[in-house]
RNA sequence: GCGCCCGUAGCUCAGCUGGAUAGAGCGACGGCCUCCGGAGCCGUAGGUCGCAGGUUCGAAUCCUGCCGGGCGCGCCA
């Protein structure tokens, strides 16, 4: 039970012993934790809410709430404030029962595995493969991840699923453009231009040279695979599954939409549509009726006059596979500039008869990319496209550290909603590599270890359990407030991943780095350190003055501190470094006006 | 024109399923290095929560309209 259902257990008997107990239920109110410490550990307004269907004045039920709850063994104090709250201040030994909670938790804490027991498919990323992984679709990557680690932490089984766009217009461009490279001739008008395409030429010319020789779908294949799998070494052409596992960001099923046709799903579900009068010809071209009523959306083609498949008809086919595969819902991460497509999926889900209310779209704002503060114009096609690799390249070679800048680029992303447009500029990004505040939150993780490893050389264990009563040594008001921080991780972990917000694990991490490095410094300023100091340990007969007892008690705060602290940071992916060395000062790189 | 997202401190953003005196980071200014990690800590300045109505005990939060910005409304994906 979490601490507010715990308290607020206490406040519906008390009620029941003011005789209030038949209208508790039938009204709602809340048990929450004011903004304002100086209105107590937690708050309600009950007596607001039940004033009307009592008919007495707020302030007079609180009143009597308030001696109601004078035998609570849970509750300090209570006080009314303004209009009718009850400001509750609850004892020590409740954050002291969380604290031992957490412990036996251990890193699980905010985990709950058997919440829910969905089925989740979450498609993310799916982008082309005829490029490397953009900062932009990083974004996709981040996010979809993160999301996934979120639902998994409430017992969701995920299957983490990347599209592979392996047909059509893009791959053939790519094919010729490929084609182009390993003939010494210019790309074709509409192809690509970027360096890793003349990359992946030369490469095939080494490993595979017949293929370049051989048709355009062929070449297509091959190309494709490259890039997916990337050329051994290369830094032009570093492969997007494994740029992607440098972020951290694994899955589960690639899905090719070729394979769809291939295997005939397409004809199939194009079939099932038509027998269910949901297609139309017309102007040569084969249309997916919008449904009656669904005036936000228009008839969409599924063929083209030219007789080839549009992307939706394969898409059709791809989210009846999914349904087919048992899912009991399926998510799919997409950029705004996508929006249009939400409907359409769900639309052709109900025409075939599917659930479309499985379907869900978590859609997130686009990222600008900027040089200096000015927009650039990126394409992939264009090939001047900001990778995740440069990026990471760059911040984990300032930080000396690998996997530095998938920490940092992974916390920049997530620590905004997804409803907000992102600006990354390049120069920017390079030049202030280590400001990201990821390397604080980490800090703070490094600190805490730092701590547990200097008691360990003392030869004093921070224990996982305490014995009764000697919880009561933890007395400082900072590390009771840092308790109940604690003990609010779970309700964070639940609705973040209720709402598929991942920026809420950021900001709670954030404080709770906060919380610690300040009661830390504050500790130094009233002379009360955790562990004896050496000044102390040279004094004779130390042992028998040392207050042991609070020392433990504080240890094993710390240990779950750090285990809550590192529980967040997995959610978000982000590693939790036992330490963190300051990289060296590059004193002759000051900035020159 | 229609649809989705955004508008909160100088800048970047939290807070939005209604609660008390609206928060953080960066930047600015001023302090704190005798032993547990200074990638740190403390303080100060800074806000008509885009504007106008409405709903109610109470609105940054909900509703309506308007203004400003982003994205979309392809036989592109």
């Amino acid at each position: 039970m979490s601490l507010a259902e715990r308290v607020r257990d206490a406040l519906t008997s008390a009620l029941d012993s003011c005789g209030l107990g038949e209208h508790v239920g039938a009204v709602s109110w809340t048990v929450e934790r004011p903004k304002r410490a100086e209105h107590g550990d937690l708050a309600t307004n009950v007596a607001m809410a039940l004033a009307k269907k009592v008919g007495r004045p707020p302030r007079a039920i609180a009143e009597e709430l308030v001696k109601a709850l004078a035998s609570s063994d849970a509750v300090a104090s209570a006080e009314v404030a303004g209009p009718g709250f009850v400001n509750l201040r609850l004892r020590p030994a409740v954050f002291h029962a969380e604290l031992a909670a957490i412990l036996r938790a251990g890193r699980a804490w905010g985990r709950a595995p058997a919440a829910t027991g969905e089925r989740v498919d979450l498609e993310f990323v799916s982008a082309n493969p005829t490029g490397p992984v953009t900062v932009a679709s990083g974004r996709n990557a981040i996010l979809g991840d993160a999301v996934a680690r979120l639902l998994e932490a409430r017992g969701c089984h995920v299957t983490r699923e990347y599209y592979v766009n392996d047909r059509g217009n893009q791959v053939r461009r790519f094919a010729e453009s490929v084609k182009a490279a390993a003939d010494g001739r210019e790309p074709p008008e509409d192809g690509y231009k970027g360096a890793y395409v003349a990359e992946l030429a030369a490469w095939l010319r080494q490993v595979e040279p017949a293929v370049l020789g051989g048709d355009l779908e062929g070449l297509g294949r091959v190309a494709v695979a490259t890039m997916l799998r990337g050329i051994p070494g290369s830094r032009t052409l570093p492969g997007i599954r494994p740029s992607l596992a440098d972020l951290r960001v694994r899955f589960d099923v690639w899905s090719s939409e070729e394979a769809l046709h291939r295997w005939g799903a397409v004809d199939a579900v194009m079939r099932r549509l038509d027998a269910g009068g949901h297609l139309v010809r017309k102007e040569g071209a084969l249309f997916f009726k919008a449904p009656e009523g669904a005036t936000d959306d228009k008839d969409r083609v599924v063929q083209k006059s030219d007789g080839t498949w549009a992307y939706f008809a394969s898409d059709v086919a791809y989210f009846a596979d999914k349904i087919a595969r048992g899912y009991d819902r399926l998510v799919i991460v997409l950029g705004a500039d996508h929006h249009g497509y939400v409907t359409r999926v769900r639309n052709s889900m109900a025409a075939l008869g599917l659930p479309a209310e499985r379907f869900e779209a978590l859609l997130y704002q686009l990222v600008f990319i900027t040089k200096g503060g000015q927009a650039v114009k990126s394409s992939k096609r264009a090939g001047n496209v900001l990778t995740v690799d440069e990026v990471m390249d760059e911040i984990d070679e300032a930080a000396g550290r690998k996997g530095a800048g998938a920490d940092a680029l992974r916390f920049f992303f997530l620590s905004r909603s997804a409803n907000v447009n992102v600006e990354f500029d390049m120069e920017l990004a390079k030049k202030n590599s280590l400001d990201n505040p990821v390397f604080y939150v980490q800090y703070g993780h490094a600190r805490l270890c730092s701590i547990l490893r200097k008691a360990e050389s003392l030869g004093i264990e921070a224990p996982r359990h305490l014995p009764e009563g000697a919880w009561a040594k933890l007395a400082h008001p900072d590390e009771l407030a840092m308790a109940h921080k604690l003990a609010d991780f779970p309700g964070v972990v639940t609705e973040a991943a209720a709402l598929r917000e991942p920026h809420r694990i950021v900001f709670y991490v954030q404080e709770l780095a906060r919380d610690f490095q300040s009661y830390f410094t504050r500790l130094k300023g009233e002379r009360d350190p955790i562990l004896p100091p050496d000044s102390t340990r040279a004094e004779e007969g130390w042992e028998a003055r040392w207050d042991l007892g609070k020392t433990r008690a504080r240890l094993a705060w710390i240990l779950a501190i750090r285990d809550v602290y590192a529980a967040a940071l997995d959610l978000v992916g982000v590693s939790a470094p036992e330490r963190m060395d300051r990289p060296p000062a590059e004193g002759d790189d000051t900035p020159d006006e």
